[in-house]
DNA sequence: CATCTATTTCGCAATATCGCCAAACAACGG
DNA sequence: CCGTTGTTTGGCGATATTGCGAAATAGATG
C-alpha cells in the first residue's frame, strides 16, 4: 500500500489543508458531537455567516464533512470518523508547535 | 476532554496545515519508512533543496518531524507516529475531495 | 403570488504561501 | 586557515486564502 499517486496525494492534502485553520477546526470539532445545523455553527464561530459558509464548503469539497438539507435549515455532519481519532492523538500532551515532543508517547499509532 | 483552547487549536491547525500540501505529504509519505537525510528527501520531491528544506522546517515547526544533524548530514524522522495511522485512514477509497463517500467505511475510528 | 428565513455566492482588499535564486552558515578534510 | 559539501535563510514576484458586506438563491409560509 505504499503506491500513492500525486492525485490521490493533492486529495489527501486537500483534507489537512481544509482542517488547517482553527476555525474550521472549530467547526469540525463541533461536529464530534453530533451533526449541527450552519446555525448554531454560527453561534460557535467567531466571523459571520457568510464567512462560516465558506469554511463549510471547504471543508465539504474536501469530503469531511457532509451536508443534508432538512426542512427550513442545512445540517452538517462529519464525512471522515477518523478526524476524532486523530485529533484525540494531538491533543495528548497539547504540545506540538515548537515543543514538538508531544503526542509522541500517545496510544494511538 | 471536550474542552479545547484556542491556543491547542492553533497548534492543531498548524500541524494540519503543515501536512495540507502535496510536497510536505510526499515528504511525510517518505519519512514513514524511516528515516531520511535531506539530500534523499531532495531526490523524492520536485522543487529545488530550498524548497524542500522550507517544507522541512515548516513541518518541524508544527511539530510533524524531528531533525537531528549527524555527521554532515541532517536526518529527519516523523515525530508524529499517529500520522500515518490517520493517512491509512484516508487512504481506503482514495476518494475524498469531491466524491467524499470515501474512508467512511474505513476500520479506523 | 409575495414574503420571509436560512444559507450560499460574489467581488474585494489585506494577508499568507509557494518556489526560486543567491547568499549565509555549519562542519569536516586537507 | 581555506575550500568543499550539505543545509538553511532572506528577498522577490506570482498566486491563493481569508473575512467581509451585499446580493442571489432555495424553500417554507401566508
Amino acid at each position: 500500500m505504499a503506491k500513492v499517486t500525486p492525485k490521490q496525494r493533492k486529495d489527501r492534502a486537500a483534507v489537512f489543508k481544509a482542517l488547517g485553520h482553527p476555525a474550521r477546526l472549530r467547526i469540525v470539532e463541533e461536529l464530534l458531537a453530533g451533526e449541527r445545523c450552519v446555525c448554531a455553527l454560527v453561534d460557535v464561530s467567531t466571523g459571520g455567516w457568510s464567512t462560516v459558509s465558506r469554511h463549510l464548503s471547504v471543508l465539504k469539497s474536501a469530503g469531511v464533512v457532509e451536508d443534508e438539507k432538512r426542512g427550513l435549515q442545512v445540517y452538517y455532519r462529519l464525512a471522515l470518523p477518523c478526524v476524532g481519532t486523530f485529533l484525540d492523538c494531538l491533543g495528548h500532551g497539547g504540545a506540538t508547535a515548537g515543543t514538538a515532543s508531544a503526542a509522541k508517547a500517545c496510544a494511538c499509532r
